[in-house]
DNA sequence: GCACGTCTCTACCATCTGGTAGAGACGTGC
DNA sequence: GCACGTCTCTACCAGATGGTAGAGACGTGC
Protein backbone atom coordinates (compact mmCIF):
# COMPACT_ATOMS: atom_id res chain seq x y z
CA UNK A 1 0.00 0.00 0.00
CA UNK A 2 1.70 3.05 -1.41
CA UNK A 3 -0.65 5.23 -2.48
CA UNK A 4 -1.06 7.06 1.38
CA UNK A 5 3.19 6.96 1.39
CA UNK A 6 2.88 9.27 -1.95
CA UNK A 7 1.34 11.86 0.10
CA UNK A 8 3.46 11.80 2.96
CA UNK A 9 5.12 9.11 4.43
CA UNK A 10 3.46 7.25 6.65
CA UNK A 11 6.22 7.46 9.57
CA UNK A 12 5.65 11.25 9.06
CA UNK A 13 2.07 11.13 9.30
CA UNK A 14 2.31 9.28 13.01
CA UNK A 15 5.04 11.81 13.88
CA UNK A 16 2.69 14.88 13.06
CA UNK A 17 -0.28 13.11 14.98
CA UNK A 18 1.99 11.85 17.67
CA UNK A 19 2.69 15.38 18.02
CA UNK A 20 -0.77 16.74 17.85
CA UNK A 21 -2.11 14.30 20.35
CA UNK A 22 0.59 14.00 22.82
CA UNK A 23 0.66 18.40 22.87
CA UNK A 24 -2.66 18.72 23.37
CA UNK A 25 -4.11 15.41 25.54
CA UNK A 26 -0.59 14.76 27.19
CA UNK A 27 1.33 11.49 26.85
CA UNK A 28 -0.26 9.37 29.18
CA UNK A 29 -3.71 10.52 27.89
CA UNK A 30 -3.45 9.36 24.45
CA UNK A 31 -2.86 5.72 23.44
CA UNK A 32 -1.23 4.25 20.67
CA UNK A 33 -4.44 3.05 18.96
CA UNK A 34 -5.90 6.76 19.15
CA UNK A 35 -2.40 7.72 17.46
CA UNK A 36 -3.35 4.81 14.74
CA UNK A 37 -7.07 5.68 14.19
CA UNK A 38 -6.22 9.49 13.66
CA UNK A 39 -3.50 8.25 11.25
CA UNK A 40 -5.74 6.07 9.26
CA UNK A 41 -3.47 3.39 10.36
CA UNK A 42 -3.25 0.01 12.66
CA UNK A 43 -1.35 0.19 16.19
CA UNK A 44 1.07 -2.51 14.70
CA UNK A 45 2.03 -0.20 11.88
CA UNK A 46 3.23 2.37 14.56
CA UNK A 47 4.88 0.02 16.39
CA UNK A 48 6.68 -1.02 12.73
CA UNK A 49 7.86 2.70 12.92
CA UNK A 50 8.40 2.94 16.27
CA UNK A 51 10.02 0.79 18.63
CA UNK A 52 8.22 1.65 21.47
CA UNK A 53 5.78 4.66 22.91
CA UNK A 54 8.45 6.47 23.74
CA UNK A 55 10.57 6.47 21.34
CA UNK A 56 7.55 7.49 19.80
CA UNK A 57 7.32 10.68 22.08
CA UNK A 58 11.11 11.54 21.91
CA UNK A 59 10.96 11.57 17.96
CA UNK A 60 7.50 13.65 17.92
CA UNK A 61 9.78 15.91 20.60
CA UNK A 62 12.51 16.14 17.63
CA UNK A 63 10.27 17.47 15.35
CA UNK A 64 8.50 20.27 17.23
CA UNK A 65 11.93 21.44 18.05
CA UNK A 66 12.95 21.41 14.32
CA UNK A 67 9.66 22.96 13.30
CA UNK A 68 10.60 25.67 16.13
CA UNK A 69 13.84 26.40 14.92
CA UNK A 70 13.04 26.64 11.44
CA UNK A 71 10.55 29.35 12.32
CA UNK A 72 12.96 31.25 14.57
CA UNK A 73 15.68 30.73 11.97
CA UNK A 74 13.49 32.35 8.80
CA UNK A 75 12.65 35.36 10.88
CA UNK A 76 15.81 35.65 12.30
CA UNK A 77 16.76 35.90 9.04
CA UNK A 78 14.68 38.06 7.59
CA UNK A 79 14.63 40.54 10.04
CA UNK A 80 16.75 43.73 10.04
CA UNK A 81 20.00 44.19 11.85
CA UNK A 82 18.73 46.10 14.90
CA UNK A 83 18.35 43.44 18.01
CA UNK A 84 14.74 45.20 19.48
CA UNK A 85 13.28 44.23 15.61
CA UNK A 86 14.85 40.77 15.97
CA UNK A 87 12.97 40.01 19.33
CA UNK A 88 10.09 41.61 17.96
CA UNK A 89 10.71 38.94 14.63
CA UNK A 90 11.18 36.35 16.79
CA UNK A 91 8.16 36.58 18.53
CA UNK A 92 5.69 37.12 15.66
CA UNK A 93 7.02 34.21 14.28
CA UNK A 94 6.96 31.70 17.23
CA UNK A 95 3.27 33.24 18.07
CA UNK A 96 1.53 31.99 14.96
CA UNK A 97 2.25 28.32 14.80
CA UNK A 98 2.28 28.12 18.40
CA UNK A 99 -1.65 29.59 18.43
CA UNK A 100 -2.46 27.22 15.34
CA UNK A 101 -0.91 24.26 16.63
CA UNK A 102 -1.26 24.31 20.76
CA UNK A 103 0.89 21.30 20.42
CA UNK A 104 4.10 22.82 19.47
CA UNK A 105 4.70 24.37 22.99
CA UNK A 106 2.36 22.15 24.93
CA UNK A 107 4.64 18.74 23.72
CA UNK A 108 7.36 20.51 25.70
CA UNK A 109 5.46 21.03 28.72
CA UNK A 110 4.28 17.23 28.14
CA UNK A 111 7.43 15.82 27.96
CA UNK A 112 8.69 17.92 30.79
CA UNK A 113 6.76 16.62 33.48
CA UNK A 114 7.31 12.69 32.27
CA UNK A 115 9.72 10.58 34.43
CA UNK A 116 13.26 11.70 34.27
CA UNK A 117 14.06 9.17 31.20
CA UNK A 118 12.44 11.15 28.36
CA UNK A 119 12.73 14.34 29.83
CA UNK A 120 16.10 14.13 28.63
CA UNK A 121 15.21 14.31 25.24
CA UNK A 122 14.46 18.43 26.13
CA UNK A 123 18.52 18.65 26.47
CA UNK A 124 19.02 18.16 22.55
CA UNK A 125 15.86 19.59 20.91
CA UNK A 126 14.68 22.23 23.05
CA UNK A 127 17.58 23.52 25.47
CA UNK A 128 19.71 24.81 22.54
CA UNK A 129 17.07 27.04 21.12
CA UNK A 130 16.92 28.86 24.91
CA UNK A 131 19.91 28.99 25.40
CA UNK A 132 20.62 30.35 21.87
CA UNK A 133 18.03 33.03 22.64
CA UNK A 134 19.84 33.90 25.93
CA UNK A 135 22.98 34.04 24.70
CA UNK A 136 21.70 36.82 21.94
CA UNK A 137 20.08 38.70 24.23
CA UNK A 138 23.41 38.26 26.68
CA UNK A 139 25.72 39.58 23.87
CA UNK A 140 23.40 42.36 22.83
CA UNK A 141 23.00 43.43 26.76
CA UNK A 142 26.77 43.96 26.76
CA UNK A 143 26.98 45.75 23.47
CA UNK A 144 24.35 48.44 24.53
CA UNK A 145 22.06 47.63 21.98
CA UNK A 146 19.61 46.12 24.31
CA UNK A 147 18.90 47.16 28.31
CA UNK A 148 21.26 45.72 30.82
CA UNK A 149 19.09 43.01 32.31
CA UNK A 150 19.22 39.26 33.40
CA UNK A 151 18.77 37.74 29.69
CA UNK A 152 17.27 34.25 31.24
CA UNK A 153 14.69 36.47 32.85
CA UNK A 154 13.57 38.06 30.06
CA UNK A 155 13.15 34.82 27.80
CA UNK A 156 11.59 33.07 30.68
CA UNK A 157 8.96 35.40 30.95
CA UNK A 158 8.30 35.27 26.68
CA UNK A 159 8.50 31.52 26.76
CA UNK A 160 6.38 31.39 29.95
CA UNK A 161 4.00 33.81 28.53
CA UNK A 162 4.14 32.56 25.32
CA UNK A 163 3.35 29.14 26.47
CA UNK A 164 0.51 30.22 28.34
CA UNK A 165 -1.03 32.21 25.61
CA UNK A 166 -0.41 28.81 22.90
CA UNK A 167 -2.05 26.39 25.45
CA UNK A 168 -4.46 27.83 27.49
CA UNK A 169 -6.79 29.14 24.90
CA UNK A 170 -8.49 26.02 25.62
CA UNK A 171 -8.63 27.06 29.41
CA UNK A 172 -9.85 30.38 28.90
CA UNK A 173 -12.41 28.94 26.41
CA UNK A 174 -14.37 27.07 28.75
CA UNK A 175 -14.23 29.48 31.38
CA UNK A 176 -16.50 32.17 28.86
CA UNK A 177 -13.48 33.97 27.29
CA UNK A 178 -13.55 33.41 23.59
CA UNK A 179 -10.02 34.03 21.90
CA UNK A 180 -10.83 35.12 18.69
CA UNK A 181 -7.80 35.62 15.79
CA UNK A 182 -8.21 39.43 16.79
CA UNK A 183 -8.34 38.94 20.52
CA UNK A 184 -4.99 36.69 20.12
CA UNK A 185 -3.31 38.83 17.65
CA UNK A 186 -3.81 41.81 20.49
CA UNK A 187 -2.59 39.29 22.74
CA UNK A 188 0.56 38.76 20.74
CA UNK A 189 0.69 42.76 20.30
CA UNK A 190 0.67 43.22 24.28
CA UNK A 191 3.54 40.89 24.75
CA UNK A 192 5.96 42.68 21.70
CA UNK A 193 5.22 46.27 23.70
CA UNK A 194 5.87 44.31 26.64
CA UNK A 195 8.81 43.47 25.36
CA UNK A 196 10.14 46.18 23.53
CA UNK A 197 10.17 48.39 26.89
CA UNK A 198 11.82 46.00 28.69
CA UNK A 199 14.55 45.45 26.71
CA UNK A 200 15.10 49.31 24.95
CA UNK A 201 17.92 51.19 25.98
CA UNK B 1 -9.19 4.24 63.17
CA UNK B 2 -9.43 7.98 63.81
CA UNK B 3 -6.03 9.12 65.08
CA UNK B 4 -5.09 10.67 61.44
CA UNK B 5 -8.67 11.57 61.23
CA UNK B 6 -7.81 14.50 63.93
CA UNK B 7 -5.50 16.03 62.16
CA UNK B 8 -7.04 16.65 59.26
CA UNK B 9 -9.94 14.68 57.71
CA UNK B 10 -9.17 11.97 55.42
CA UNK B 11 -11.46 13.41 53.34
CA UNK B 12 -9.62 16.78 52.84
CA UNK B 13 -6.33 14.94 52.79
CA UNK B 14 -7.12 12.86 49.49
CA UNK B 15 -8.75 16.28 48.21
CA UNK B 16 -5.50 18.26 48.61
CA UNK B 17 -3.32 15.11 47.48
CA UNK B 18 -5.62 14.71 44.57
CA UNK B 19 -5.12 18.45 43.42
CA UNK B 20 -1.70 17.96 43.97
CA UNK B 21 -0.97 15.18 41.83
CA UNK B 22 -3.63 15.80 39.37
CA UNK B 23 -2.52 19.39 39.32
CA UNK B 24 1.00 18.01 38.45
CA UNK B 25 0.99 14.86 36.68
CA UNK B 26 -2.33 14.86 34.89
CA UNK B 27 -5.38 13.16 35.34
CA UNK B 28 -4.37 10.05 33.25
CA UNK B 29 -0.84 9.98 34.66
CA UNK B 30 -2.56 9.53 38.29
CA UNK B 31 -4.33 6.73 39.39
CA UNK B 32 -6.37 6.10 42.32
CA UNK B 33 -3.82 4.09 44.19
CA UNK B 34 -1.02 6.64 43.35
CA UNK B 35 -3.39 9.28 45.61
CA UNK B 36 -3.84 6.85 48.21
CA UNK B 37 -0.53 5.90 49.01
CA UNK B 38 0.14 9.78 49.17
CA UNK B 39 -2.48 9.82 51.84
CA UNK B 40 -1.68 6.12 53.41
CA UNK B 41 -4.84 4.84 52.63
CA UNK B 42 -6.30 2.07 50.87
CA UNK B 43 -7.99 2.62 46.78
CA UNK B 44 -10.94 1.73 48.30
CA UNK B 45 -10.83 4.23 50.99
CA UNK B 46 -10.73 6.71 48.16
CA UNK B 47 -13.82 5.17 46.87
CA UNK B 48 -15.92 5.10 49.60
CA UNK B 49 -15.65 9.02 50.13
CA UNK B 50 -15.79 9.50 46.56
CA UNK B 51 -18.08 8.35 44.07
CA UNK B 52 -15.79 8.01 41.28
CA UNK B 53 -12.45 9.61 40.13
CA UNK B 54 -14.37 11.62 38.03
CA UNK B 55 -16.05 13.04 41.11
CA UNK B 56 -12.91 13.92 42.77
CA UNK B 57 -11.62 15.49 39.82
CA UNK B 58 -14.31 17.78 40.03
CA UNK B 59 -13.90 18.27 44.07
CA UNK B 60 -10.79 18.89 43.72
CA UNK B 61 -10.83 21.90 41.23
CA UNK B 62 -13.71 22.92 43.98
CA UNK B 63 -11.60 23.42 46.23
CA UNK B 64 -8.40 24.89 44.17
CA UNK B 65 -11.11 27.52 43.11
CA UNK B 66 -12.27 28.40 46.50
CA UNK B 67 -8.38 28.57 47.57
CA UNK B 68 -7.60 31.07 45.05
CA UNK B 69 -11.01 33.06 45.45
CA UNK B 70 -9.79 32.94 49.52
CA UNK B 71 -6.54 34.09 48.40
CA UNK B 72 -7.73 36.82 45.89
CA UNK B 73 -10.97 38.04 48.47
CA UNK B 74 -8.01 38.83 51.09
CA UNK B 75 -5.88 40.87 49.13
CA UNK B 76 -8.97 43.02 47.71
CA UNK B 77 -10.07 43.59 50.94
CA UNK B 78 -6.60 44.86 52.55
CA UNK B 79 -5.24 46.74 49.26
CA UNK B 80 -6.39 50.56 49.01
CA UNK B 81 -8.67 51.64 46.85
CA UNK B 82 -6.80 52.25 43.84
CA UNK B 83 -7.58 49.90 40.98
CA UNK B 84 -3.75 49.78 40.55
CA UNK B 85 -3.23 49.00 44.03
CA UNK B 86 -5.61 46.42 43.70
CA UNK B 87 -4.26 44.71 40.75
CA UNK B 88 -1.06 44.59 41.80
CA UNK B 89 -1.99 43.29 45.34
CA UNK B 90 -4.26 40.92 43.26
CA UNK B 91 -1.41 39.51 41.06
CA UNK B 92 1.38 39.11 44.01
CA UNK B 93 -1.62 37.73 46.11
CA UNK B 94 -2.16 35.11 43.81
CA UNK B 95 1.80 34.76 42.40
CA UNK B 96 3.25 33.41 45.72
CA UNK B 97 0.53 30.30 45.75
CA UNK B 98 0.75 29.61 42.15
CA UNK B 99 4.56 29.33 42.49
CA UNK B 100 4.64 27.31 45.73
CA UNK B 101 1.71 25.32 44.47
CA UNK B 102 1.65 24.87 40.67
CA UNK B 103 -1.12 22.15 40.82
CA UNK B 104 -3.29 25.29 41.43
CA UNK B 105 -3.45 26.74 38.67
CA UNK B 106 -2.50 23.45 36.56
CA UNK B 107 -5.27 21.66 37.47
CA UNK B 108 -7.53 24.30 35.62
CA UNK B 109 -5.35 23.61 32.76
CA UNK B 110 -5.63 19.71 33.39
CA UNK B 111 -9.04 19.83 33.52
CA UNK B 112 -10.09 22.24 30.87
CA UNK B 113 -8.76 19.83 28.51
CA UNK B 114 -10.30 16.54 29.53
CA UNK B 115 -13.69 15.18 27.81
CA UNK B 116 -16.38 17.72 27.90
CA UNK B 117 -18.17 16.22 30.66
CA UNK B 118 -16.08 17.05 33.72
CA UNK B 119 -14.75 20.15 32.05
CA UNK B 120 -18.25 21.86 33.14
CA UNK B 121 -16.81 22.30 36.41
CA UNK B 122 -14.52 24.82 35.53
CA UNK B 123 -18.06 27.01 34.98
CA UNK B 124 -18.81 26.78 38.58
CA UNK B 125 -15.55 27.64 39.77
CA UNK B 126 -13.37 29.15 37.70
CA UNK B 127 -15.47 31.32 35.37
CA UNK B 128 -16.56 33.81 38.26
CA UNK B 129 -12.93 34.42 39.25
CA UNK B 130 -12.47 35.74 36.01
CA UNK B 131 -15.97 37.38 35.69
CA UNK B 132 -15.13 39.16 38.79
CA UNK B 133 -11.97 40.19 37.70
CA UNK B 134 -12.69 41.25 33.76
CA UNK B 135 -15.95 43.08 35.37
CA UNK B 136 -14.28 45.14 37.86
CA UNK B 137 -11.47 45.99 35.27
CA UNK B 138 -14.51 47.12 32.96
CA UNK B 139 -15.78 49.17 35.65
CA UNK B 140 -13.02 50.69 36.60
CA UNK B 141 -12.06 51.59 33.27
CA UNK B 142 -15.45 53.00 32.09
CA UNK B 143 -15.07 55.36 35.58
CA UNK B 144 -11.75 56.57 34.13
CA UNK B 145 -9.79 55.38 36.86
CA UNK B 146 -8.00 52.77 34.38
CA UNK B 147 -6.80 53.07 30.46
CA UNK B 148 -9.77 52.08 28.20
CA UNK B 149 -8.86 48.87 26.94
CA UNK B 150 -10.42 45.54 26.58
CA UNK B 151 -10.60 43.91 29.98
CA UNK B 152 -10.84 40.45 29.07
CA UNK B 153 -7.51 40.77 26.76
CA UNK B 154 -5.61 42.23 30.05
CA UNK B 155 -6.62 39.60 32.52
CA UNK B 156 -6.64 36.83 29.83
CA UNK B 157 -3.33 38.03 29.51
CA UNK B 158 -2.26 38.39 32.74
CA UNK B 159 -3.78 34.88 33.51
CA UNK B 160 -1.76 32.97 31.06
CA UNK B 161 2.19 34.50 32.26
CA UNK B 162 1.10 33.52 35.61
CA UNK B 163 0.10 29.90 34.73
CA UNK B 164 2.88 30.18 32.47
CA UNK B 165 5.53 31.08 35.03
CA UNK B 166 3.65 29.01 37.87
CA UNK B 167 3.76 26.00 35.69
CA UNK B 168 6.94 25.75 33.27
CA UNK B 169 9.93 26.19 36.03
CA UNK B 170 9.69 22.51 35.51
CA UNK B 171 10.19 22.89 32.30
CA UNK B 172 12.52 25.75 32.15
CA UNK B 173 14.59 23.80 35.11
CA UNK B 174 14.65 20.47 32.25
CA UNK B 175 15.95 22.84 29.93
CA UNK B 176 18.43 24.71 32.32
CA UNK B 177 17.03 27.32 33.63
CA UNK B 178 16.72 27.07 37.49
CA UNK B 179 13.92 29.42 38.82
CA UNK B 180 15.56 30.71 41.79
CA UNK B 181 13.35 32.26 44.27
CA UNK B 182 15.02 35.37 43.17
CA UNK B 183 14.45 34.87 39.62
CA UNK B 184 10.84 34.17 40.17
CA UNK B 185 10.22 37.21 42.00
CA UNK B 186 11.52 39.41 39.56
CA UNK B 187 9.52 37.61 37.25
CA UNK B 188 6.72 38.40 39.26
CA UNK B 189 7.89 41.81 39.61
CA UNK B 190 7.94 42.19 35.45
CA UNK B 191 4.26 41.49 35.14
CA UNK B 192 3.37 43.78 37.75
CA UNK B 193 5.71 46.63 35.87
CA UNK B 194 3.68 45.35 32.31
CA UNK B 195 0.40 45.83 34.11
CA UNK B 196 0.76 49.05 35.90
CA UNK B 197 2.16 50.23 32.60
CA UNK B 198 -0.62 49.12 30.76
CA UNK B 199 -3.48 49.46 33.18
CA UNK B 200 -2.33 53.54 34.10
CA UNK B 201 -4.63 55.94 32.96
C1' DG C 1 -24.87 -3.10 74.53
C1' DC C 2 -25.68 -1.10 70.21
C1' DA C 3 -25.67 1.67 66.18
C1' DC C 4 -22.88 4.33 63.44
C1' DG C 5 -19.07 6.21 60.89
C1' DT C 6 -14.63 5.21 59.27
C1' DC C 7 -11.42 2.30 57.28
C1' DT C 8 -9.17 -2.26 55.95
C1' DC C 9 -9.19 -6.71 54.11
C1' DT C 10 -9.59 -10.30 50.47
C1' DA C 11 -11.23 -11.08 46.29
C1' DC C 12 -12.84 -10.14 42.11
C1' DC C 13 -14.09 -7.96 37.47
C1' DA C 14 -13.97 -5.92 32.67
C1' DT C 15 -11.38 -2.99 30.12
C1' DC C 16 -7.51 -0.86 28.28
C1' DT C 17 -2.63 -0.55 27.69
C1' DG C 18 2.00 -1.26 25.54
C1' DG C 19 4.07 -4.74 23.34
C1' DT C 20 5.06 -9.37 20.91
C1' DA C 21 4.75 -13.13 17.33
C1' DG C 22 4.25 -14.72 12.96
C1' DA C 23 2.12 -15.18 8.63
C1' DG C 24 0.65 -13.05 4.65
C1' DA C 25 -0.66 -9.42 1.10
C1' DC C 26 0.57 -5.86 -1.96
C1' DG C 27 3.39 -3.03 -4.92
C1' DT C 28 8.08 -1.64 -6.65
C1' DG C 29 12.57 -2.13 -8.50
C1' DC C 30 15.90 -5.22 -10.11
C1' DG D 1 10.80 -14.17 -10.84
C1' DC D 2 12.56 -12.49 -6.64
C1' DA D 3 13.78 -9.70 -2.84
C1' DC D 4 12.45 -5.94 -0.32
C1' DG D 5 9.84 -2.48 2.09
C1' DT D 6 5.45 -1.45 3.79
C1' DC D 7 1.39 -2.62 6.00
C1' DT D 8 -2.49 -5.70 7.72
C1' DC D 9 -4.23 -9.61 9.94
C1' DT D 10 -5.23 -12.78 13.89
C1' DA D 11 -3.93 -13.81 18.15
C1' DC D 12 -1.96 -13.27 22.22
C1' DC D 13 0.24 -11.48 26.70
C1' DA D 14 1.08 -9.31 31.34
C1' DG D 15 0.21 -5.48 33.89
C1' DA D 16 -2.36 -1.56 35.40
C1' DT D 17 -6.69 0.69 35.88
C1' DG D 18 -11.38 2.09 37.66
C1' DG D 19 -14.70 0.01 40.10
C1' DT D 20 -17.52 -3.55 42.87
C1' DA D 21 -18.85 -6.80 46.76
C1' DG D 22 -19.04 -8.11 51.24
C1' DA D 23 -17.27 -9.01 55.64
C1' DG D 24 -15.04 -7.36 59.48
C1' DA D 25 -12.33 -4.32 62.78
C1' DC D 26 -11.99 -0.31 65.55
C1' DG D 27 -13.45 3.67 68.18
C1' DT D 28 -17.18 6.96 69.63
C1' DG D 29 -21.49 8.43 71.36
C1' DC D 30 -25.80 7.11 73.07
Amino acid sequence: MSERSDVASTRRRILEASLDLFGTRGVDGVSLDDIAAVVGVRKQTVLYWFASKDDLVVAALAIAAEQLAVVIEAAVRAAPDDPLDRVDAVVCAVFRPAVRRPALLGLIREVSRLPTAQADALATGIQPLIERATSYLRAEMAAGRLRQGDPALIAALAYATLTGIATEPETLRAVGWIPSAAGLRRLRDELRRYLAAALRP
